[in-house]
DNA sequence: AATAGCCCCAACCGCGCTTCT
DNA sequence: GAGAAGCGCGGTTGGGGCTAT
């Protein structure tokens, strides 16, 4: 599909996000969840805090403002611009700071399973985002594990890829005539294989597979591994983990392994899969508190900008959704999901 | 002090998959 | 069933900060 159709609108800015953005995104989470990121940007400007203090005065015809102020634009961001600012930066439960030595170390764990599954490494740490683990990966781990003579990629000792290649470059100059002809290029798979049994039973299919899961990546020497002689995708392996609910799709996979990665990674961090999954309003609003000083914090730290740490918008929020759902969406010219 | 080079990371892009109409 | 719309993911980019010269 490509592009987002929202992307090809006008007035769709890019590049970093200023405070105001922020804000109107971040109120609008708080108090909407997360849901249908398309009309984020047109919804989040209008119930910002200073627009819901508009609408009270507006709903007690008293009004302070003239009919101008009132009409306040949304975010001329796309959607996915917003769910991406949201889930890296503005999520009440990210962890800021340098990656301690536990998670660099499951890190690299996961990656040597999951290869650059980025986002199921992420939902076993707590805190952490796809995206920095990426960035983490690329800019720091890649560089340590060199330095420790393990190929990042295969996480094998580097003097045995050398080996490899060695044996590669004899073989290929044997075989070299062949590859050309059909135009065969040996690609180094960065996912690793496994040996999974296949068993009938959906129960005992779990069981095993749980089992032959610890067989295989229990820290035992690395070179232990990837030894076997029948090979199937590892992928498909771990999809095959969440066979209960048959929609599951290879990113969630997590959750039904949930049990058996506690055992591995410890129950905080587990807990934290489950719970972070989760993102109403209402769980949004018994972190409010958290999230405001969290993020206040944050920006004091970075010495950015202040946010209210108790915006007006929140002892108001029952008075402006009284307004009529029809009213509101006339107002301002908008639908809502 | 100026500047070039490097590094990190936030944000964008393109694609695949799922859901909706 | 087909096409459109939306979401999520991994790869890539570019701007800003830091460091060396």
């Amino acid at each position: 599909m490509g592009r987002h159709s929202c992307c090809l609108k006008q007035k769709i800015r890019k590049g970093l996000w200023s405070p105001e953005e922020d804000e109107k995104l971040y109120d609008h989470i708080i108090r909407c969840g997360v849901g249908c990121w398309s009309s984020v940007p047109k919804l989040a400007g209008i119930f910002s805090s200073s627009l819901l203090l508009k609408i009270f005065f507006h709903v007690l015809q008293t009004p302070p403002y003239n009919s101008d102020t009132f009409l306040l634009s949304g975010l001329e961001r796309c959607g996915k611009s917003c769910r991406l600012r949201w889930i890296n930066y503005l999520r009440p439960d990210l962890k800021r700071g340098n990656f301690s030595q536990q998670e660099e170390d499951t890190i690299i764990r996961l990656h040597e399973i999951m290869g650059n599954r980025w986002s199921q490494i992420a939902s076993q740490l707590p805190g952490r985002t796809d995206n920095e683990i990426k960035n983490y990966w690329n800019s720091c781990l890649k560089k340590k594990l060199r330095q420790r003579g393990i190929d990042p990629s295969s996480h094998k000792p580097l003097s045995e890829i050398a080996a490899q290649e060695e044996g590669t470059r004899t073989h290929c100059s044997n075989t070299g005539a062949a590859f050309e002809q059909l135009q065969l290029h040996p690609v180094f798979d960065t996912f690793p294989l496994i040996e999974i049994q296949t068993c009938l039973d959906s129960v005992e299919t779990n069981v095993s597979i749980y089992g032959q899961f610890h067989q295989t990546f229990e820290p035992v020497g690395q070179d232990e591994c990837l030894v076997n002689s029948e090979l199937c995708d590892h992928g498909s392996a771990l999809d095959n983990i969440g066979h209960e609910d048959s929609s599951i799709n290879s990113s969630n996979w997590n959750c039904n392994i949930g049990s058996e990665m506690k055992s591995v990674f410890g129950d905080e961090d587990l807990n934290w899969v489950s719970q972070s999954k989760v993102e109403t309003p209402a769980h949004m609003q018994m972190n409010e508190e958290k999230t405001h000083e969290h993020k206040f914090n944050h920006w004091q730290e970075k010495n950015t900008y202040p946010i209210p740490v108790r915006s007006l918008s929140h002892d108001l929020s029952e008075t402006c959704f009284s307004v009529s759902r029809d009213a509101l969406e006339s107002e301002f010219n908008v639908d809502f999901c």
